[in-house]
DNA sequence: CTACATATTAGTACCTGGTTCTAAAATGAA
DNA sequence: TTCATTTTAGAACCAGGTACTAATATGTAG
């Protein structure tokens, strides 16, 4: 095996298993110790303990910045009961990697996320929807969703939220919400806008 | 500062950041680095290295299980054209924090991205659904979902799938799918389960 | 074949951020 | 005072390295 073959090798196992010793890799490749290390001084590979460091320096920010949340997308204007908007960017992990076009949960998502947050009550859930993808969203493209309630039965009643979904001018997906309100253990997804975080 | 006051004021320091070293935690306790480590093994606090490598595979296995791609779910059996099924388990990161509910898009996408596999086209894209929550599903509770196609136009024309989905015996989801097929640009929501991972 | 360059291996000293163990000193309460 | 608890000190050891020096293999061009 070449050196050339070797360090592609090494790669490909480190990037399969980062939490792999030099040790470990002198018996995968059968060479010293110190050609692992030479191989991942010219790779720019660094060490174990440097490799964790980062990614759980890494996952911190993440978890910091991208709080896993209730809501898909930044709700800007709430008026409960009545209209709300939210806003959500698409970004790599929302788009097909083969042609970047948005997943259909995602941008599904962010209307359910918005019908149940305009919805003023404990708990709201979602019990059915009829939705429209008026056109594929790509990624970068930023979804800007307005809600507005139709109708709206007391509590224990069944509430109507219509969400259109633009990017700039342009429709790309309609949806028809019907939520429930309160203590219903029938029907199903719910959500709180006043959850606690974290 | 009481034993009891310092490792609280411990505890604290270290959720507050985890890439603390007990060096540094020596001069803002202004206790000798025995005391730290005395008050980390009692109170069960591992080093700094093992708190780093903890989430650094935390943050890997999440990577790993949830690969940020083109499908929700496992589709564990698949007729093009005919039918699939998918199996989906609802984990800590799918559901509403606060009452362990699961949040409809995910529910909502394993259906969607069973329902776009199983259309035997280089792209599929859905155009619109129709769909209900029939009944909340929960944390740990393991959502399959049954595919069905119903009508099939040509290449370029759309297909009809509908999807029901349950636990155990119970159904909770249920959706009708309208998707397009092939170089069809004006409507949205693309996927292709020949697509290519990573 | 020889000479030279490149590649590989070996070995040592040293580093960080600890663990484990023993033991001495300080502190507090009965 | 006496005893238990708490705190500090110090030394040996560990993993998983870095940094450096030096010897040995291996290949290749002349």
């Amino acid at each position: 095996m070449s050196k050339k073959e070797r360090q592609q090798k090494l790669l490909q196992i480190i990037d399969g298993n980062p939490f792999v010793t030099d040790r470990e890799l002198t018996r995968q490749l059968k060479v010293s110790i110190q050609t692992i290390r030479l191989d991942r001084l010219e790779l720019g590979i660094p060490e174990l303990r440097e490799r964790m460091k980062q990614m759980a320096e890494h996952s911190y920010d993440q978890v910091r910045s991208l709080p896993p949340d209730e809501v898909v997308g930044d709700i800007v204007d709430l008026q409960l009961d009545k209209s709300g908007i939210s806003i959500f960017e698409i970004r790599e992990e929302h788009v097909f990697s083969r042609n970047g076009i948005a997943r259909g949960h995602y941008v599904f998502g962010q209307a359910n996320s918005l019908a149940v947050a305009v919805i003023n009550d404990e708990i709201a859930l979602t019990a059915s929807a009829d939705i429209r993808f008026v056109r594929m969203v790509r990624l970068g493209e930023k979804c800007i969703a307005k809600a507005q309630v139709r109708s709206l039965a007391g509590r224990g009643g069944k509430a109507e939220v219509d969400v259109f979904t633009y990017v700039g001018e342009e429709l790309v997906f309609q949806g028809h919400f019907v939520v429930y309100r309160s203590a219903v253990e029938e029907y199903s997804e719910g959500g709180n806008r006043n959850a606690d975080r974290h």
